[in-house]
DNA sequence: GCAACTTGCTAATCCGATTTAACAACGGAG
DNA sequence: CTCCGTTGTTAAATCGGATTAGCAAGTTGC
């Protein structure tokens, strides 16, 4: 890219010491004995000329590229990803790394390619990353390699992953229903199975109810029932329409996720229903919708930027990598939706 | 990252020849002598061992790393982000060259940080990309370098830019509306100008109303009013539910972002007027609402990941970049938004 | 039969750093 | 005065390839 750079060769010869001596008085090796003076022209002339070390050509000799490749499943279509790749992006920046963005659509073979283009360009470790929590099989070419997967599991699989505590956020649904003093008429929407349409309810989906089961069962409550349906807003509206004209009254809905309530409040609204005076409703996700539906949703939020910037974090600690399973928590936003139980 | 890599030198052994003579029968050079018997014995050793050259070794000699930078002042918030990153990833990997993504968030500081990290490993050219067209000043590390400007412009600085071309889909606009009859009774919301709140006006809104107006004017269609305001949701149902408590009675809108069509599809709502029967509709961006808003928005569609392709395809291009600007065209999304005016 | 070419291959350098091994110069101990 | 240990510095090797220059062996021309 034009102009020739300054070398350490050209800080030698402007400090009038050998390029071995520049090199150690500029990486500050203190086990190799520089005189102060020398230091300080060796120091002085790399500032004047502007000196900036050539990270490739240190790279070759120790292996260290400060480079980190992300391959995904998906970065585009989805909130998740510009989130995640921030988050990822901050950490790798406040430790001088880079990152190669990839994406690979899904297809095994574009996978197994950008890996291979990652590895010949000697990335330090790979972020493998899903767009919703699923278990995956890593290309081969990964194994042996420094790798934290995100956002997915895999058994078997020598590698660390991340992703967000479920189960505990299900627990904080079930958690604030029961301090605004909810005990009866709860109701859950998107249930644990996952049908095919909605393959991010598979691990999401069963911890989430888990949590939630667990704490309103501890807690004196009950649940009335839970309806399993996809997790998209026609579902979510076409469920709690039926569940209304059944005859039932709930008093709070626990829709699995934020499109699941945007479905729900249209149904409550046509049945002339009031969120949260007649109805409370606790979410998940904390999608764009969940901020600018009246009354906003009060949701448990996907971290999405956390788990970028912890897998970062994880892959620059210094030692090898232990497969852990990181669960980051999904904080609780509290907005407008839960009210105290309905009278009646 | 761990298990010593195979190497060119391993291959010429197995080979039985020289590392010169792998490196040549590798590479494929024609001006090179090397016999079929010994190109054969090398590829096939190669074969074997699962030989993949070291592009970061490499470089080192050639001066090309087969990577790109990109450096953006956002790539989170804004849907821009995913396509133009994935038009440039996409064009980048069927050259065999990998991105490195990068995000200042609009700071001057990190901004010259990142790009210094980005040459220090060597990039063969850089990227800079604004999240909505404007004028901007490089930072001074790109000046010689190898830049494309995505979605913004730098005059003076010796570069080309990928812009979306705005003044086309004015026309474009224009030519819909007459294709559909209308020639009075039009009205554009949103405006040329810019005011605080909406920077992404300065140059789209302009281009814009230029083009929508020349063409008009020739098609001897009347624009009766532009009403100035910001490019959000509430802006356009205030602007249009005050033009038809006025008393005015139009027959298309131009509106000059989907967000403001949104407001405007409220406000025509709330008065009691259908789209496209009463009043017909056309937009510019195509936002992930203009397809879920009913009808669907017709609207001339930001070419994110055609601008993200382009972009890559230039620098890959042998020879030196022209400082010219290239407009990519902004296609029509026809849906329903669009109708036969109303009689009246 | 000998110079002039070809053909096929390899030794040696280079790219820009890091790192190992060794070498002067000096001071103190014996 | 020699031996030895410090101290400060540098020559040389290394990393994994690409490239230049040159060297043998075989052909061709006259």
């Amino acid at each position: 890219m034009s102009e020739r750079r300054v070398t350490m060769a050209d800080v030698a010869r402007k400090a009038g010491v050998s390029p071995t001596t520049a090199s150690f008085a500029l990486s500050g090796r203190t086990d190799m004995r520089i005189s102060d003076t020398s230091r300080q022209k060796v120091l002085e002339a790399a500032r004047e000329l502007g000196y900036r070390p050539n990270v490739t050509a240190r790279s070759l000799r120790t292996k260290s590229t400060q480079t980190i490749g992300f391959v995904s499943d998906q970065i585009t279509t989805t909130p998740f990803a510009g989130d995640v790749i921030r988050g990822a992006m901050e950490a790798a920046r406040e430790r001088d790394n880079l990152l190669f963005i990839t994406e690979a659509g899904g297809d095994r073979d574009a996978e197994s390619s950008l890996v291979h283009a990652l590895l010949d360009r000697q990335v330090d470790a790979v972020i493998y990353a899903s767009m919703f929590t699923r278990y995956v099989t890593p290309p081969k070419e990964l194994f042996g390699r420094r790798v934290v997967l995100l956002n997915c599991l895999a058994p078997g699989f020598d590698a660390p992953s991340v992703v967000p505590d479920e189960l505990e956020a299900g627990r904080d649904a079930a958690r604030a229903l029961l301090a605004a003093g909810h005990t009866e008429g709860i109701w859950a929407i998107g249930g644990h199975q996952a049908v095919p349409a909605t393959p991010e309810g598979i691990i999401a989906g069963n911890e989430r109810m888990r949590g939630l089961e667990e704490v309103l069962r501890a807690g004196g409550a009950r649940l009335d029932g839970v309806i399993e349906c996809d997790w998209d807003t026609r579902d979510g509206y076409r469920e709690v329409s039926a569940l209304l004209a059944a005859g039932h009254r709930p008093r709070a809905l626990v829709c699995l996720t934020d499109r699941v309530s945007m479905g729900a409040y249209q149904a409550l609204g046509e049945a002339g229903l009031s969120v949260p005076g007649d109805v409370s409703v606790v979410s998940f996700d904390d999608q764009d919708i969940a901020a600018v539906l009246r009354p906003a949703l009060t949701t448990l939020k996907l971290p999405h930027y956390q788990l970028g910037r912890l897998a970062v974090e994880l892959i620059l600690r210094t030692g090898p990598l232990e497969a852990v399973v990181h669960r980051v928590p999904m904080p609780l936003q509290e907005r407008g939706s839960i009210g105290e139980p309905a009278e009646g």
